[in-house]
DNA sequence: CGTTTTTGACCTGCGC
DNA sequence: GCGCAGGTCAAAAACG
């Protein structure tokens, strides 16, 4: 159901954070590096925060595409039982699919793998991030495309606790 | 020597 | 209730 396609439009989609004006992504934007290969004027600049994952370390021959923009917010069904309900916060989930060859995609944070797994319906495993900042909830899952072996799916998982640990 | 990766085991939700 | 599939833990190895 994805389309393969992969030399069409770069940008086909762009990654935004909804419900979350002043989320830990929108001060972390960065301008890509990229420049020569990405068509930044096709960038479909949205309103108002949007989460650019910095791409620094991507050979410069490297194309990047992000396709798939999913967001959304895992909203409290039915608490049995649970008496002081830890549903402290919506959990922002979002994921997108990019080409490249590796898929170790430096954001600018510090990721430390905790799990993997093989997927039916898939040959490629499915690598389980955790932030390595202490306190910080959010996780990350990276898997191929099953598709498109050239295609990584990056998924989001939590709000940042914390300022990034933006390099530069 | 501290931190991260690796990898199998364990846990849990869900469908049958 | 059982089995499968996905997600996490944790001990040991690997790494810088």
């Amino acid at each position: 159901m994805a389309a393969n396609n992969p030399s069409v439009n770069m940008f086909d989609g762009v990654l935004r954070s909804v419900d979350s004006p002043d989320s830990d992504f929108s001060n972390h934007q960065v301008n890509f590096e990229l420049s020569d290969i990405l068509e930044i004027d096709n960038w479909p600049v949205q309103q108002d925060s949007m989460f650019v994952p910095q791409y620094s370390n991507y050979a410069a021959n490297q194309v990047i595409n992000t396709d798939r923009t999913r967001s959304y917010h895992e909203e409290p069904s039915n608490n049995i039982g649970s008496s002081s309900s830890e549903r402290q916060e919506v959990k922002d989930k979002v994921a997108f699919r990019t080409l490249s060859q590796i898929e170790i995609l430096d954001d600018g944070y510090k990721w430390r793998k905790y799990g993997k797994k093989m997927v039916k319906n898939s040959p490629n495993p499915r690598n389980y991030y955790r932030c390595s900042v202490e306190g910080c909830p959010v996780k990350k899952r990276v898997e191929r495309d099953k598709e498109d072996f050239r295609y990584v799916i990056t998924t989001y998982e939590g709000v940042h606790n914390h300022q990034g640990p933006c390099p530069f």
